[in-house]
DNA sequence: CTGTTAGCGCTTTCAT
DNA sequence: ATGAAAGCGCTAACAG
């Protein structure tokens, strides 16, 4: 059994409340005694035991995080997204001395499971949920609960009782497209991958809005959805053998943006000469992809940052405002879009920015 | 303040001895109890207080990983090895009940404290540690307390009283090389990140024992290290510039195989036209790549499943053998190397495999 | 400024 | 088969 507070408590001559508020350096306690009892804590090697503590407080000082479930496990942690979010929020939980736990489940019931334990079994003192669903169960258990939590993504319902950090999903998009269709594209397709993520829709929107804006017709046939690597061959075939076939892509997510240049590739279609294509989230692999794809940087590591700073002052001040945190998007160009001439389907005629 | 085990079995009419017993499903209780007791703790939404529990029982089924701690910050969590090691030790924890815990530092004295908190603040049962480099302290620490832990990874020292799940790094080098000398090359280059790692300094020597089993002249010169990204193009360069450059690399990470893809295309080298690469690590971002890497699989979900698996066991039994896993590699060709003719430097008569 | 006391919610002997 | 009671290590009134 290790040093316990009453050990130290004992060797310093002191009652153990004492020792207890030499750790938590209460200012009713002489600098003497502090440095008496301090050094008999060093001496002992005492470390605090935080269950002990996390039962008397009902706080542990831990935050759980919900990793995005995804069907294809290849998505999922794999995800570079989910890990730069992971590190802006390891990052501001360090800072205020609080820990991570994770969910380890795989399965949406698996992971349902995990928050139910952290949170009922007293494990954390917030959530922070990296992934805003349709039929999620998570969100409605912690509002339930009343637990504090923040999600990364825009939720779907209840918006004003809960705090979430994202970027304007739409606006992003609508932007990425204004950006091609400024370049005289008209023929634009968008590929996502999970539909049922809140995020792809208002991506889909965003898109269609940037064509009503232009007054261009929208058509829900430019707009397609991969839900496995192996799917993003087909989806660009689908796409080639369209009559008028796209001119430039709207692309979700880094990975299916290599990808998609990959199948492309293969079929001898060349980027951005044949084709222009903008990828969702600036990670390191559109950076170092060839040609560097042009991308919208969704600020990954700053959402988490500012989810962490959200979850924790909600524990700190319950009534804190359930604000929402857009982080702004910025496009990013890359060598992967050209601008077309004016008239516009002309392949031939190039202008180079 | 929730529901305890005394509103049960006030509600239940037993003690609450009783009451633990029934979700422990002690033998020692007739059925007929179990179910009335347990139909109150449904009705009631009982849940264990899992740090009181910790508290007595000095366990918390709780695992700490440490993430593998680099000076750049995107080889950090963004390193998709880390991501899958992660998902391969969350696919063992939840079929044994464990919870997993992570480090928040990110620098090396940051990531010993939390390990420290972890430790002797009885929040974990066990360690995972995700890397063994030089002058650590947590490994040490970690002995020095008797902490059930697993390193995946070479530790440098004491490594049998260390339970460690690693490849064979000097052996998978090894193999790598040979690949490329089977296949006529001579100059062949080698590409690692921070040598201060013990992995690497593995692949450097079986990158080295290769050319000696063949009777070949092993050269320094060939052997470079990249500590960022930026660096690459850089170390490219070098190799560029020598008067008998390298026909062939052997690089350490998928995100510098790409790097060094990259770099060689910027100057219009063809691969693998005119330079042959094989990269460590299968991942996504090797297979997206244009050409697809050669690589050599090193089945990062399965050291982490075997990493957990070890702690587990150290935990359940402290005395188990500290053995240690080696997880066998194995190249996967891809398209980013060529064979060479019998006259080695030819560069204009190539054999295509 | 410091000591005494009473739990936090659970498990675990020891009785019965 | 079940209950009573002690205690895990800590904090937080309440005294003094």
């Amino acid at each position: 059994m290790a040093i316990t507070i009453k050990d130290v408590a004992k060797a310093a001559n002191v009652a153990p409340s004492t020792v207890s508020r030499v750790i938590s350096d209460s200012r009713h306690i002489s600098e003497k005694t502090k440095k008496k009892v301090r050094k008999v804590m060093d001496e002992l090697g005492y470390h605090t035991n935080l269950n002990a503590r996390g039962l008397v407080q009902q706080s542990t000082k831990t935050l759980g995080v919900v990793l995005k479930y995804s069907e294809s496990d290849v998505w999922k942690l794999g995800n570079l997204f989910v890990s730069e979010v992971l590190q802006g929020i390891s990052a501001h939980c360090h800072q205020y001395g609080y820990s991570i736990m994770i969910t380890t489940g795989s399965t949406e019931d698996e992971i349902y499971g995990d928050v139910v334990r952290m949170v009922q079994g007293k494990q954390v003192d917030g959530m922070i949920v990296l992934y805003a669903k349709k039929n999620d169960k998570v969100v409605p258990f912690l509002l339930d609960k009343a637990i504090p939590f923040s999600v990364v993504g825009k939720p779907l319902e209840r918006m004003n009782e809960i705090m979430f950090v994202d970027n304007d999903n739409m606006q992003a998009a609508k932007d990425a497209t204004d950006f091609l269709i400024q370049r005289n594209h008209r023929q634009i397709g968008f590929i996502g991958d999970n539909p049922t993520f809140q995020v792809i829709q208002d991506r889909v929107e965003g898109y269609y809005k940037a064509f009503e804006e232009h007054g261009l017709q929208r058509d829900a046939s430019y707009v397609k959805f991969v839900h496995t690597p192996e799917e993003e061959g087909a989806v660009v075939e689908e796409f080639l053998i369209m009559e008028a076939k796209p001119t430039a892509l709207v692309i979700s997510t880094p990975l299916q943006g290599v990808g998609v240049l990959k199948a492309l590739h293969k079929r001898g279609i060349r980027v951005p000469d044949e084709i222009s294509l903008i990828v969702f989230n600036k990670t390191l692999i559109t950076e170092m992809s060839i040609p560097v794809l042009t991308t919208i940087d969704t600020e990954a590591f700053q959402l988490g940052y500012e989810a962490s700073k959200g979850v924790i002052e909600l524990i700190n001040n319950p009534n804190t405002f359930k604000r929402s945190v857009i982080i702004p998007t910025k496009i990013e160009p890359g060598e992967s879009h050209r601008k077309l001439t004016e008239d516009n389907n002309s392949v031939i005629d190039v202008t180079i920015e």
